[in-house]
DNA sequence: CCATCAGTTAGTCAAATAGCTAACAGTCGT
DNA sequence: ACGACTGTTAGCTATTTGACTAACTGATGG
């Protein structure tokens, strides 16, 4: 009954088949009508809806009945959090790497300060 | 033969699990063998190793044996690409936002301005 | 040198995924 | 009212995934 959460699971999971990139690429830029975004999709109808529900339940895309046709649009906040994981893994990593790489540079300088003779045997 | 390909795919794939973003936040921190990935994990060793061979195939983590151990360490990269393309893809998605949000505050003050009887029938 | 330690390979299995076709169901225009 | 338009549902299939056990390989450490 609950579906729609917005799991990091899912949205990394939404986001890992090309086809649904594609769809959050067009839907970023503007809203598009189930018809619209088939188009140019090289698969049936019911392949394509079957992605779109995928988005939707992760929290990427939220849809609505207009007449006879069903409106796609983009949910920023899913992204957002999304963005964020990646960010902060990105952050911890860098940060590290960053006081490794001025360790290195510090012991380069201590050594040649002390010894030269490093080359040798 | 060319395993190690970083594709987008293949990195959302990766992330996914859970499993395999616990793995890449603790890499994230530090480098670290294969056992002492494992001890805390619920899981066979063997079902760890196929999720470091998911992470390593992506280019996400690279591994190297060293003695008996086999050491892995996270790859920035990997990292950077798709955070790069989700930070694109909110760019995208929240300048549009904007632009309409811009939108309708100025309908509101133009109808301030022209018409008050907006709220009777 | 041989037991233990740290992985590794191979093989099995259940569940999930992405694709298809065929048939059905609301809406709209005339 | 009815045909065309736009999805939608219900199966079916092949492939991939994540998990397991059992058996194997290559490095220590004593």
């Amino acid at each position: 009954m609950d579906n729609h959460e917005l799991t990091i699971d899912r949205v990394f999971h939404a986001l890992s088949d090309p086809t649904r990139r594609a769809i959050v690429m067009r839907l970023s830029a503007k809203p598009s009508a189930v018809g619209d975004l088939f188009a140019p999709m090289p698969m049936a109808l019911p392949t394509l809806l079957k992605h779109i529900r995928v988005l939707e339940e992760c929290g990427l895309v939220a849809t609505k009945k207009v007449g006879r046709e069903r409106i796609c649009e983009m949910q920023p906040e899913a992204l957002r959090t999304t963005d964020a994981w990646l960010a902060q893994q990105r952050s911890v990593l860098e940060a590290r790497l960053d006081r490794m790489e001025a360790y290195v540079l510090d012991l380069q300088k201590t050594e040649n300060k002390n010894g030269r003779r490093k080359k040798r045997k």
